[in-house]
DNA sequence: ATCAAGTCTGAAACTTGTTCTAGATTAGCG
DNA sequence: CGCTAATCTAGAACAAGTTTCAGACTTGAT
């Protein structure tokens, strides 16, 4: 039924002033956590730097977890937006994909303050923020399987590619949280990505 | 260099009165945790609930996700002697550690909110918590490799453990924020388990 | 038994997310 | 243009995690 230019579901259009605003909200939300992470997102600094009242920030967003995970709706797509430009070039399907990832995650890893808030807000949201999870995990979802270079996947692989995305969500928790070198990060996100490639025989590593 | 009986590293020794304290206090926590979840677990609540004053509270667990994190602990320990007295069957280790890692889902589905406090507790943790939850990430690693029957694993294998564990912690979290059905927590649990069994031919368990 | 050091208590204070309110402003419409 | 409903603002108020403090209680060593 929805499906507009891309992400959103705006009940009511949004006037400019509006579009605006939220996008104020989005690039002070981003900015705070590009410093401190999530902590350094509060939200009466996120409404003063974007000049809008406390009140109209919880009109736009419900909570501080409804933010984040918006911010990086907002990210994943600038980021989807360039994997299609230079789209990653592995032989098989599970290279691509661990390459793809690869890529994401050195992304991440210039901006780890900003990885830190929208990935804990992400596995911190309750159910009251599950649509606009699910939407980020469509996204990411659409990405993998496009590094796969695939149209219409089977259950089994959509299942393998779920399982990448736990992985890939609990190994940068992981990692943000200093329990993971990038070395480990690395293989982890290897090891996942052999479940995409044909369990029938003919294969090498 | 340490191990003591199981879990801790007490500094200096507690007392009895200390040690009952903490247990109180561990008490209350997953009593209050089993009704409401994370929410639920308040920690003017719990300080009264175990007979403690708020400030003895936070000098036994400095924070709420400390807290939660060492219920956690508290929690696999017992799963984990339950698992001890009754192995997993299956004839491959890929079976029995899916079957280990459903029979402790299906625990968990027995007391959802405590799931859920626990569950989230460890996944938003900073970095101040990092031993306590590289602690249940250890004895989730060794209950995994118990399971898989295996006494000194190499990389390889340690890899595809802590992948186990990635999306163990991540499907839980979505099953718990209502965004995948208990079909699919055993579909990925089983698909994930793949990594386990020989990729090529020719291996036993 | 006594003293010093460490621990516990109760209560208040502080921080930050969230909610509420009353009054301005704005948007859409006749 | 003039009206009405919706939106926005400033700011107070509330909730729950965390910190702090003065005083009472325990503990361990002498």
């Amino acid at each position: 039924m929805p499906a507009e230019a891309s992400t959103s579901r705006p009940a009511s259009p949004l006037t400019e002033r509006q579009e605006a605003r939220r996008r104020r909200i989005l690039r002070a939300s981003a900015q705070l956590a590009g410093r401190g992470g999530f902590d350094a997102v509060q939200m009466r600094e996120v409404a003063e730097s974007s000049q809008v009242a406390l009140g109209t920030l919880y009109r736009y967003f419900p909570s501080k977890v409804h933010l984040l995970v918006a911010t990086m709706q907002d990210q994943l797509e600038h980021l989807h937006g360039t994997l299609r430009r230079k789209p990653p070039a592995g032989d098989t399907a599970a290279q691509r994909v661990a390459e793809t990832l690869m890529r994401a995650f050195r992304a991440l890893q210039r901006e780890p303050h900003l990885a830190d808030a929208m990935v804990r807000a992400l596995t911190f949201a309750d159910r009251s923020v599950s649509p606009e999870v699910d939407q980020v995990s469509r996204q990411t979802t659409a990405i993998i399987l496009e590094a796969m270079g695939l149209a219409d996947p089977t259950p089994e692989q959509l299942s393998a590619v779920r399982v990448i995305e736990h992985t890939w969500h609990s190994v940068l928790i992981t990692w943000l949280s200093g329990r993971a070198s990038i070395a480990q990060v690395k293989t982890d996100i290897e090891t996942v990505c052999r479940l995409i490639d044909p369990p029938e025989p003919t294969r090498r590593a």
